[in-house]
DNA sequence: CAACGCACTTGTGCATTGCAAGCCAGCACG
DNA sequence: CGTGCTGGCTTGCAATGCACAAGTGCGTTG
């Protein structure tokens, strides 16, 4: 691999300094979804020959896994694994921040609250079950 | 503005979804820089013209402020707003969650734990006076 | 006033991305 | 068994983004 530096911010960029990546990631962590089909149809319209390659390079850096549905097998199921969990403060951070920046946000001041009160318990509850919207 | 969605995510990629933008906001957050040239010298060594567009729109949207050196009017010195300020915590989880995950991580365990056991101390610290690495 | 440094701006070529279309394997149905 | 549909990609091509090099204008310095 050919490092910038070894700044973990610069670490971090390399794998979801784009304007895709972190959106799969959310998707995965939050949002309940699994699914290429499901990830296809974000609100942000991602394409197709750009999720594929979003989804190989975060399984090659064992952020998340490829399974094979037992049901059907056409399909794929996509987890995170601990790593990818791992990520779960830095979207809550971010969400935080633009809830506070951003005039038209979907995400109300709730969640900023419960942020600043109960993190410990909001990060354990995200881990668990995701955003339940 | 033309959104993907509102997401705030999605609206904090808008801003810093690239491979540049954080960076530039690690060197003013942390770092102590705030002249074009020191931004210029960072490890990674980001090309004047990204730097020259990333600081206009950083500037359009907020998050830094443009002032004239008094000492040497050529110079330009590049603060950070409040809202710039705000992004220190989701800087703090991208550093813990590199740290965590880069074998060759320039940052070690104690910042880490400093961030699991006085995280609002740790917070206070950078937004006063940077890393002082 | 000549030379230099700072903060850019411009130009060019290559790399990455975005969008549309096509492809193939695994079901589902008759 | 054939026909069609769905899920998960791959390919082709245009558009955007980035890297590298060079040049500009203004302010300071010798």
């Amino acid at each position: 691999m050919n490092r910038r530096s070894h700044c973990p911010i610069s670490f971090a960029l390399e794998l979801f300094g784009d304007r895709w990546t972190l959106l799969v990631i959310r998707d995965l962590a939050l949002m309940g979804k699994s699914s290429y089909t499901d990830l296809l149809c974000s609100d942000e319209g991602i394409a197709t020959n750009i999720l594929a390659e979003r989804l190989a390079r975060l399984e090659q850096r064992g952020i998340i896994r490829k399974e094979r549905d037992t049901q059907d097998r056409r399909r794929s199921r996509y987890r995170l694994t601990e790593a990818g969990l791992d990520l779960i403060p830095v979207l809550v951070e971010i969400i935080v921040w633009g809830a506070n920046n951003d005039d038209e946000s979907a995400i109300g001041p709730e969640f900023v609250r419960e942020a600043e009160t109960d993190r410990a318990g909001l990060l354990a509850r995200l881990r668990a079950d995701g955003l339940q919207l």
